[in-house]
DNA sequence: TGTAGGGCTTCCCATGATGGTAAGGTCAAG
DNA sequence: CTTGACCTTACCATCATGGGAAGCCCTACA
């Protein structure tokens, strides 16, 4: 298997699987006497493993760590979880920042007449309590 | 007032106002005599509305057009709230995948034991449906 | 047998927004 | 006149990804 199929069949670009093997979070595959990096089924399902990892989120860093977790077959799930509840908590404060500001920007967008007069007070807000000048 | 006590205003730190000037978010201010650079109240001001819009989550590039709209006394207010509604699906499309990476994530810490047994749902999901080996 | 195309290789550059650091000039207070 | 805090530029790093160039390799087809 080229790396290109590797790439198709893992959902993975080539070009990440080059960075992923630079990087040390993949081993480097085997190479045909052309230098052709070969990959089999074992190292595909890596990938496959990463790019759901990647999918839920996962940092690089976080989705290295459960490639150890995963490949050390006595791991304890405590630590599993563990991975997987900061990363909960990580992107809870995200979206609990992002729905901060769709709220202010909601209210500001009511405000805002949103019609051909330059009134407005989406930019009121952004200009703060000073709101006396435009340049 | 020197970039320091700008940055100090402001809440932008003083490399992050070099970097926008570069970018030529903000005009380049007058030097003194030993360049270093000299902000007025109204450059000030401009930077807190920076600082506001990115604190709302504009990039840099929508935060540039709300700043030329700030400007332009005889803008349309629709203008402004069609980068602020557009934002605002931006955000919301991102919580919604975040809140998707979330989900899933709970679902399967909570089938997860988090004991010391290796046996773990997070990594069989993670595996894929092919879940055979761990290298 | 030659060639055209597609795939592979490495290497470098870019993104976006920010921080760090190093080497050197400047200013104010003691 | 020195010390320390500030300023200047220039470069490097982050994180994960894409783009492109230059060159090699392989297959299919004429």
């Amino acid at each position: 298997m080229n790396i290109g199929q590797a790439a198709e069949a893992s959902g993975i670009s080539a070009k990440m699987i080059r960075y992923y093997e630079s990087i040390g979070l993949i081993e480097a595959p085997l190479r045909t006497g052309s230098n052709y990096r070969v990959y089999d089924a074992d190292q595909v399902h890596v990938l496959r493993f990463i790019k759901r990892a990647r999918t839920l989120g996962f940092s690089v860093e976080e989705t290295s760590r459960l490639l150890a977790l995963w490949q050390d077959k006595s791991r304890a799930s405590a630590e599993v979880k563990a991975v997987a509840t900061a990363h909960i908590a990580e992107l809870e404060t995200k979206i609990a920042e992002l729905q901060g500001m769709v709220g202010t920007l909601k209210h500001l967008a009511h405000c805002c007449g949103g019609d051909n007069r330059p009134n407005c007070p989406i930019l009121d807000d952004l200009a703060g309590p000073n709101s006396h000048q435009g340049h």
